[in-house]
DNA sequence: CTGAAAGCGCTTACAG
DNA sequence: CTGAAAGCGCTTACAG
């Protein structure tokens, strides 16, 4: 009878010859009711060890593997962790992400990469996973979302919610970041003990809140110095473009020229570079550059960029243990600060004198 | 009675709250049988008007939204497809990604990010997702992967499987690529018409297909310009560090020296790019460098990179396309060819006199 | 065109 | 420690 079970045909791929033996076959096998297979698998301490035995060797014997979806729908969960990010080709996101998946796997959890480029839309279609139970919880690495799908109520109560690097200005969710206040002064207090004191700023999008710290940490470290009258800040996007063309707007129109810029990303330091060479402008002889989230690409460039570390693979790993933690009902620091680290490179150096 | 419905507490993230309405509570509503609604929703031509009518009313009334476990579990599909890559941090992906998201959330299906880079053992729980309905399909952006995964059977049967970029030397799955000995074949070409005659290649690894492919192309390309002599190709890995290594080998140990190298990927040429400029090697003066795959840097190093330029996002709906079309039990065109353009920028140019 | 009923594969009080 | 039974929310022959 068991031997029947084992000339069922080949498993392959194709659906057709797919008929993958189920719970009722296992307690079949055992010699129990599925309720106690069940048991063995969710609860083990419940059953006797011989049963517990008998269990296992069913299992192995018809090659019984758990049919999720029936699982999912029962329990009421997905074991599906979605992450919102505001542009997959930003490589800054995937060691964030591998973090992420190592925590999630480790606990059988799944992450679903929710890629809000392109159109608002789309948040709200992976919000609407929750309440249907295709998705356990959201990690949330953008705030540029429709303001409609975050509330008082989701910060209040246990919704399982967390922003990584990010965060709302009026909504307290979870968090784990960094204190981008202090990255960024320190960037500029670094550029100015080096004797700079003309550093302009390009920064990402003005609405977003941690632009804003970074900017109130630019204007008040060039005020501790003193160097308040020669703040300019502009606003990029994050890309590379965004910082070419503002590179060329600093660099090209301004008068003073400022001789050293700090940037809300790599990607644009290294458009301000791209920008710097075209005007004949040596970096960093004439210009120091400072870039922001040490991405792989800041060490091939020419010259190698000195920007601020974040510890990328850390702050995934902590943002899902902080949702994980909250699925499971327990408590939880609702803030985490993790540290950077400037890392000086080829891109910075004296101000010509 | 329908009023009370609106009266339920406030939908919120948090689950205490959470009570989704069902077909049930749509039946009720609308005064029909719950097949009747599900029949509405999934076959609306086998419902009168008026029925059909009522029921979108309900639904709307009492805010109503299918559980998609339940009726993946019925069904017996997940509506997701996992698409599997080597590493989600080359940016070569992500645009391959977000062609196959675009058609896939058209029909109604989710794309589960794989990435097997750190184990090859993710892989293979990936492969696990589709016996039991939790994945339809697979994409894969990888040849990598553990032999066994992958079989004759998958290939002749209707297996749900779709192979892109790369392809396997053994098993011929349906598969949207370019080609890769044209394309390389092409690159050699333009840079012996500039008058290279030595010129050497940075490989990807040599197990795989798509490289072996366009190492054919490259000694084909030299052969027929009887360039045979000066060949010489060494290995890499696609990033940028091993393309810096492998440069240095080239252009630090070689003599005479090649005045043009071929790289298997951007990210290595950029790091022949650095190696170049560390030994004091003028680019494209003294030496010419051709990339392969136009990712966002290739704009942004210095100087610009020529390369090879693949349709990323057209491989991507394509290679969902040709899926979806399995699944759904069409013919299919097993074997799509895209086409390639070679992007002259800055890296190259004659080679010095 | 419509409804009653069975069933997808699990889990979990409940009773013993 | 174990089993019978109900139920998660859908879908789909089957019968009318």
């Amino acid at each position: 009878m068991l031997r029947a079970k084992q000339t069922l045909p080949k498993k392959t791929l194709s659906k057709r010859t797919l008929s993958m033996p189920t719970i009722k076959d296992v307690a079949l096998a055992a010699g129990c009711s599925t309720a106690t297979v069940s048991r063995a698998l969710a609860n083990p301490e419940k059953v006797s060890e011989a049963t517990r035995q008998r269990v296992a060797h069913a299992i192995a014997e018809v090659g019984y593997v758990p049919n999720v979806a029936a699982r999912n729908l029962r329990r009421a969960e997905s074991r599906t962790i979605v992450t919102l990010l505001p542009d997959i080709s930003n490589p800054f996101f995937s060691e964030i992400i591998n973090g992420m998946e190592e925590v999630a796997h480790q606990a059988g959890y799944q992450v679903l990469i929710g890629d809000c480029e392109r159109d608002p839309g789309r948040a709200e279609a992976y919000f609407n996973l929750l309440p249907t139970n295709q998705a356990d919880g959201i990690i949330l690495l953008t705030s540029d979302i429709p303001r409609a799908l975050v509330s008082h109520a989701d910060a209040r109560a246990d919704a399982p919610l967390v922003m990584a690097c990010e965060f709302f200005s009026d909504v307290d969710l979870p968090t784990v970041a960094i204190d981008n206040y202090q990255a960024s002064a320190h960037a500029i207090d670094y550029l100015a003990s080096l004797g700079h004191a003309r550093i302009a700023s390009v920064s990402g999008p003005v609405g977003n809140p941690i632009c804003r710290e970074r900017t109130r940490g630019y204007h008040d470290a060039l005020a501790a110095r003193g160097l308040s009258n020669s703040a300019r800040v502009v606003e990029g996007d994050f890309g590379f473009r965004s910082g070419y063309q503002q590179g060329m707007t600093l660099l090209d129109g301004m008068e003073p020229r400022p001789s050293a810029i700090f940037c809300h990303s790599d990607e644009m330091a290294i458009g301000v570079l791209k920008a710097a060479r075209q005007l004949g402008i040596g970096v960093p002889e004439e210009l120091s550059v400072v870039g922001f989230d040490n991405i792989g690409f800041s060490e091939y460039c020419e010259p190698e960029l000195t920007t601020v570390s974040q510890p990328r693979h850390e702050i995934g790993q902590q943002a899902m243990r902080m949702l994980l933690s909250l699925l499971a009902g327990e408590a939880v620091v609702r803030r985490q600060t993790l540290s950077t680290q400037l890392i000086v490179r080829k891109s910075t150096g004296r101000p010509a004198a």
